[in-house]
DNA sequence: GCTTGACTTGGAGTACGCTCCAGGTTTTAT
DNA sequence: ATAAAACCTGGAGCGTACTCCAAGTCAAGC
C-alpha cells in the first residue's frame, strides 16, 4: 500500500503520515525499489492506537515514549503498561472535569430560559 | 486591586490578564492615575466562566464571540444561547468519545495483565 | 531619600502539531 | 509516447495560545 492509500484509509493526510514517520511515531516504512513507501496493513492497528491516544490528549512526547518502549519488545512491558495505566487516571480525571462544566454549562444555559 | 493580585487570585499570570484584555476577552481595565490596571472583584466571576469555557475546548475566538454579545447586552439574549447550547452538544460529544476510548484503554491495559 | 519590586507599553519569541513548498523523480492512464 | 498524477526530500511556514523582553514609570518599605 503506498503513502496516498494509506492516507485516505487512516484518515490521516500524507503530510503527516511522513511527520509521523520523521518524528518516529511510526516506523521507518520500507521503500520500494522506486524510494516509494510500501506500507503493510497491518500499520493500520498502531495508526488508530496512536489517534486514540490523541483523542485523549496524550501529548506527542509521551507517545513517543510509548512507542520507543514497544519498538524494544518484552523487557518494557511494565513500563508501557504503567505509562497506559497513567493516562487512563488522565482522561478520567478529564472526564470528571468536562461533565462538572457540563452541569455549570447547564444551569447557565438554564438562567437564558425564555 | 491591582493586576498582581488578580493573577493569583484568578490562577491566571499577569502576562495572561494583559494579553486577554489586549484581544478582547475581559474588558478594557480602568487605570488609576498612575496608569495601573485596578480592578473590580466582579472581574473574578467572569475570568472564572471563560476558564469554564477553555476547560471545555473552547477556541479563543469564540469565547471572544460570545464576550462580544455580551458587551452588547439584552438584544443578543437569544444569540448567546444558541452559542452556548451548541457548545454544550460539543461537551457532551467529547465526554463520549472519551468515554469510548477509556473503555478501549482499559482492554488494552487488561492486555498486559500479569 | 532610596532601593526594590510591581506596574506600563509595543513587540518579539515560544511550544505544539501539523501543513505546505520547491525542485525533482516515478507511476499511471490514455 | 506523453501528460497528469503521485511520490520523494529537506526545510520553511502556519495557527493557536500564550509567554516573555526591553525600556521606562510608579509605589511601598526601610
Amino acid at each position: 500500500m503506498k503513502i496516498g492509500e494509506l492516507a485516505k484509509r487512516s484518515g490521516l493526510g500524507a503530510h503527516t503520515l511522513r511527520y509521523y514517520e520523521r518524528i518516529g511515531l511510526l516506523p521507518y516504512a520500507a521503500r520500494g525499489q522506486s524510494g516509494n513507501r510500501d506500507y503493510d496493513e497491518s500499520i493500520l492497528g498502531w495508526i488508530e492506537f496512536l489517534g486514540r491516544l490523541k483523542t485523549t490528549e496524550m501529548p506527542i512526547r509521551t507517545m513517543l515514549r510509548y512507542a520507543e518502549l514497544r519498538a524494544v519488545g518484552e523487557p518494557t512491558r511494565n513500563e508501557r503498561r504503567d505509562l497506559l495505566e497513567t493516562h487512563r487516571e488522565h482522561v478520567r480525571t478529564r472526564i470528571a472535569e468536562l461533565q462538572t462544566c457540563l452541569t455549570i454549562l447547564d444551569a447557565k444555559i438554564a438562567g437564558y430560559a425564555d
